[in-house]
DNA sequence: CTTTTTGCAAAACCTTTGCACAACC
DNA sequence: GGTTGTGCAAAGGTTTTGCAAAAAG
């Protein structure tokens, strides 16, 4: 149950780290290949999992089918353009108001928190089209 | 490209239309089974999608790695136990103003909308534990 | 030496798709 | 009869898992 130390798992999480992009994990076995050309896909989504469990990391679903993974660990919202996919962090407060406001006349049991992502059309694709 | 009865796709739409519960397509074609024992899981799902992209159902994702079908077509939020994985309708008036507060300072690109769910823990599983 | 982690491959899971036949209009 | 829909089965894509060997402590 004790945790060892893994140069794969180093790899998989200063990667993580280093993006803003949100990587998936296929997107994450492409890049750790360059240092570990042996490493298995099996290993980076058993790495990703236990980073998101203990908390350095975040896996992030928006809907598109495939997990993301952050490094920021803090609550915030994304965008997400729903023409290619790219997601943005958005520095925007996490409104903690509406969880008590939903949670106004709700009878179904207790609210926690909500998971919140914007959609829209980013930058380049607007200059697109 | 005309849209043409099917049998199956009624039996199909009045299956989700009387339920409240969000089912996905397993649960539809396990339903649906009773009345066409032979229905196959693949035209489950293409009338399911057909029936979303016309705008008789919606697709609900929630993060649970499988997609949910809701009768109900008009902008809601939802509530999701996070211990049983039930799901409620949330009577509760979509907040159209974050959008555009989202949007103030977002240099990214436009945003369109937000798709929120609520978490917690249900009254079921509240009582249990 | 014991426990954890890896690589590999297979399997699990959800969803889509190609095709010949049936149903619809 | 022409077109759309179905059933079946196969394939697609993402993620998980069993197992023997390797690495870590």
């Amino acid at each position: 149950m004790t945790l060892k130390y893994s140069r794969q798992r180093e790899a998989i999480r200063e990667f993580v780290m280093s993006r803003h992009d949100h990587p998936t994990a296929d997107v994450v076995y492409m890049n750790v290949r360059r240092e570990f050309p042996n490493i298995s896909l099996g290993t980076v989504y058993r790495n990703l999992t236990l980073l998101a469990d203990i908390g350095q990391l975040t896996r992030i679903r928006l809907g598109d089918g495939v997990d993301h993974f952050d490094a920021i660990t803090e609550p915030h919202y994304h965008f997400v353009c729903k023409e290619c996919g790219v997601v943005y962090d958005l520095d925007f407060p996490i409104l903690d108001t509406v969880d008590s406001e939903a949670d106004t006349g709700f009878e179904g049991g207790r609210i926690d928190g909500h998971i919140t992502y914007f959609y829209g059309k980013c930058k380049d694709c607007l200059a697109e089209g």
